[in-house]
DNA sequence: ATTTAAGCGAGACGGTACGTCTCGTCTTGAA
DNA sequence: TTCAAGACGAGACGTACCGTCTCGCTTAAAT
């Protein structure tokens, strides 16, 4: 997205600081780690990254978008999975890449302060749908469809509800349950997806 | 809860205001409705209610706590499955009880809220794992413990990640996406998991 | 000033803390001593006093308003000449009286603030005007209408005129010009009123 | 002021515009008789002139020197008094044109908000005193000089207190009171001064 | 003609204070 | 002892300006 390279405009004035950025973001991400997102302010972050408030409030909408570009900037999150020959091997690859990132600990802490603010603020709840989870939802889509091209699946099996059930349980973990984000989760689900006779 | 049955010695003065306990946990609903939680405020919610601050500190520990009882009133938290016969009979037969009580809106706003909060307050989260979610979740349970003692599921089945899978899917919906929790998912659901293999 | 002592209403609720209200009124007039006026600030203000900002907000409206009820913590803003038998009399100790007063240095410091403000906001002038510079042009005002009954003056004598040279030399010394506020002048400016011809 | 012309050594670069300049001084007027000096800033004066603001802040220390430059192109500093034989009528002449100018609103407003920025801004407040008030009063005490010499006056009259008298009033009546600066009071003034007995 | 040195409009920067909002506690007098 | 009311110390909010610092660009004198 934005590639401003064509014709990238002469504005006037002074050029954003990259460095007053990645200064932010990076007290950001630091802040929630020490002491949560709950005591996260802007007060705080504008402090630890050096800058002013208003250099924060010039380029992002709230502290979540903040917390957004952050993570961004911890995970990569174009995830691509090249074709493995069967959905069992996509589906495992797939799941083993976004475990093993979600439950690295300073990406789990983003993660829930994401979604908290997504359930809070129905503004940023757009953005994050749009710039996070729909993105990711759709680069796992494309193993379904795959499959179901290949023939691994029916032509009427519901894909998105099997995208809810692998989502589903990868957030649900992330939240509200104590149980690791490991391997063994991720064979399971893709026996259960696999296994089931779908008809 | 603090079952004070038994033997609720007698103290002196005044008694707790049940009139004051109720117009809170209306006045708190309310505001969300009309609100949303992100604007619900313990002043705004003493003033709706006609109370003073100190009667809603004196009683919960956080705004959560109020809106987690406000939600025990609108819905029964004590889900009981009689047995069916089959996994899959009592299975659909409590993922749809538990959809149409999680899809009234007056109920998801609620949900929202409170799974927000316990992402954001590791205190709060305590409280409404204990008293909320693994509630209902041992609920969901005895449905599988019941299966796998029928022979309906083979006895090395992992439920706890059947439980993550159902109930994820159902939180995923809940919290981010507009496909609607209906009777269709609930039995897409019990279709997968009865169908697969497992092992 | 205001005594509402006949029909106090006994309103519900925390009393104001007369601590936090003399401690704001010295908070203010020491900041004032060691930084001046425009330095000033509520943030300061409530800071040394040890309150919080909202404190000041409540009962002043606006930080000129604290300084002006700080000078009237310093200066007895009712001013009262005994009948001395002549104008001169009467005039040379009022003079002097005042002059004294707005020649102390934290006195001087005040005025100054306070009429800065006048002309600066419009609002606090109307309630500077009402609640102090004219109270203590009326008491002066006695001065000279008691000698026009007396007969030391002609009874078409304009004495709005002769109070504006009186007060404006006195101001203007304090403002604008670094000879002091002394006896000499008072004196000059009594020789100069009643040795005037008027006529 | 200011005054470069002996040898202004030629230097490189760009000439400094008087366009821009005008537009300031012009802008910071016309924004002070619609909003007042208390909503004066430095930032709505450029954007008000289309300058950037370092071009005010390369030419003048402090918004208040821009507003007594303003003052300056409205009203000639230089007060000049012929003489009219006698103390009485030079006297009259001086203020009845003092007053005049004075009485314009739009240069009432800007005396008012240099007058409160010099006793707030003590840094202001010596380059007002020395630019614009110590100016005028010296051009005002050549008529008492005058008078003196003619011997329409003592030689013993305290003549710094006649010019505190007069000027006194005149701020006065700027500054707080309502009443019109109008050719009445300079006639009050002048009958005061001259049918004193100094004596 | 080219170089060099301001001045210019624009606007981002690190800060400070604003006036408001809400927090959780404390005080008051009535029930 | 609780209740409604409301003042309190605390501190974050988002905004407005401060005075400074780039930024490309326009001028104009010196090369």
């Amino acid at each position: 997205m934005a590639s401003v390279n064509e014709l990238a405009p002469p504005r006037p004035g002074r050029k954003r600081s990259e460095a007053s950025r990645q200064a932010i973001l990076t007290a950001a991400a630091d802040l929630i780690a020490e002491m949560g997102y709950g005591a996260l302010t802007i007060e705080k972050i504008a402090q630890r990254a050096g800058t002013g408030k208003q250099t924060i409030y010039r380029w992002w909408p709230s502290k979540a978008d903040v917390v957004m570009e952050a993570l961004a900037a911890k995970a990569d999150l174009q995830l691509q999975v090249p074709d493995g020959g069967s959905l069992e091997a996509d589906l495992r690859t797939a799941l083993r890449a976004s475990f093993a990132l979600a439950r690295k600990p300073e990406v789990t802490d983003l993660l829930r302060a994401l979604m908290a603010e997504a359930m809070i603020d129905p503004a940023f709840a757009e953005r994050f749908l749009a710039q996070f989870l729909h993105r990711r939802r759709r680069a796992l889509r494309v193993v379904f469809d795959r499959a179901v091209e290949r023939g691994d699946l029916p032509p009427a099996v519901p894909v998105d509800t099997l995208l809810d059930v692998v989502l589903g349980t990868l957030w649900y973990r992330v939240m509200a349950v104590p149980a690791p984000l490991d391997d063994t989760l991720a064979d399971e689900l893709v026996a259960l997806i696999t296994g089931a006779a779908f008809g």
